[in-house]
DNA sequence: AAAAAATAGAGAGCAGTGCTCTTGACGGTG
DNA sequence: CACCGTCAAGAGCACTGCTCTCTATTTTTT
């Protein structure tokens, strides 16, 4: 009974399966521009409308590599952290970054799916904002616990952050419960000077000019992390 | 004689000069992957072969906006300096880094051109390289002139930067002359962290979160040129 | 077990793309 | 004036995303 219902159904998740690694072999290769409908279904021998029984757009397609790239960014991140003694606040976050950027590295046009320009049409879904943020909460997590922990020491060189940002705080404490605003400011520029880092090296801005990226990345990831008040 | 000459070159000018400026507003309209010639040509009147007369083909097109776009944030950011006391190096930085976060949200499109993802088979030519570099000469006038007039003073908060990074230095204090390997690093970390906020605000990472990015922009940048010793 | 309904694939077709090649017209130069 | 180079036009190639219809098969319902 559920069997039967299962045999076409299984064919047909085996079938998804089969068009998304087929598309993210493309990607890899081409880059997401060049990724083509047409072009998977004709690698599984199939006629171009049928694909669309599948993914009914191409946009459909994209989205599940990037849910795929997020999940893949996470675990790596994720993984990272977990390999790490739990008290080491800033090995953790070195650890992370180094992750992210070793990841980037190794799929760099999947990186620039969920972390280079939006494609102009596209409208990122729902599905999409729960694995995004995998990698997210291990930073906060590792800044949370490094606070719970009393092993935090911003140093006291920046202004407070105005009256204003309060109410994003409150937003944003809930990926790093427990901290103040001043905290809260200071995660998001690591955050935002981590992956603009990344950017960089990826995509061309450092050509020419930094030429050992990796050694100014760590040194400057752990820079970031005395800027959190990592020991 | 010459006027004959010129007679055809200038058409020639004038057409190239509205092509150019067609496709700007159609990659401000629809982004660069909607940007077509043959659209452009239709709007010209031209019928679309005609257009390969002016740029053999597309990347040539966008090479062109490129280098457009570049000149334009380039000179955005001159003009916000140069708004500035030039001894107030700390108002001159965070003015450079509005500058250039306002220009990105006016061409969102155009902005992704330069720091988006790269266009996976498209190599940026010789003649990029150049406007690529306005507005990093601006940042890099900004703390040269606040080393020479004694005012950088840096926390002493992160460690020296690793001994293998001094070659890079090297190269890099082209465009930040006179200061020390320890200022460079903190200067790409500024670098990176403005672009990598404005990335992240323009690519979609903030939404949801920080509904509020010109407050925390403004407080980030004033934070990051404290990291740079800026008083 | 037979009938009805849902599903999958095939094929043709539409509108669009970048780019190439050939053909005919026009303009500047010897 | 004759010539040669430049230019626009048009047709055409190979490709894209996507839609529609038709047929075969599988699943569900009667």
């Amino acid at each position: 009974m559920n069997a039967s219902r299962t045999a076409r159904e299984r064919v047909r998740a085996e079938l998804t399966r089969e068009i998304t690694d087929i598309a993210r072999r493309h990607l890899a290769t081409d880059g997401a521009p060049g990724l083509s409908l047409r072009a998977v279904a004709r690698e599984m021998g199939m006629v171009s409308s049928a694909i669309y029984r599948y993914f009914p757009s191409r946009d459909d397609l994209l989205t599940a590599l990037i849910i795929d790239g997020y999940n893949a960014l996470g675990e790596a991140v994720e993984q990272a952290d977990a390999g790490c003694p739990r008290a080491d606040h800033a090995g953790r976050w070195r650890a992370v970054c180094r992750a992210v950027r070793e990841w980037a590295l190794a799929h760099p046009h999947e990186y620039a799916l969920l972390y280079g320009s939006p494609v102009p049409g596209y409208q990122a879904p729902q599905d999409t904002i729960g694995p995004a943020m995998r990698d997210t909460l291990v930073y906060g997590r590792i800044i949370a616990e490094a606070h719970e922990a009393g092993v935090l020491d911003p140093p006291a060189v920046f202004p407070p952050p105005p009256a204003s940002f309060a109410e994003d705080a409150v937003r944003l404490r809930a990926v790093i419960p427990g901290v103040p605003d001043d905290v809260i400011a200071r995660a998001v520029m690591a955050w935002t000077g981590l992956f603009g880092m990344v950017n960089f090296e990826l995509f061309g801005q450092f050509n020419n000019a930094i030429l050992d990226p990796a050694t100014l990345f760590d040194h400057n990831m752990t820079a970031l992390g005395r800027v959190l008040g990592l020991p």
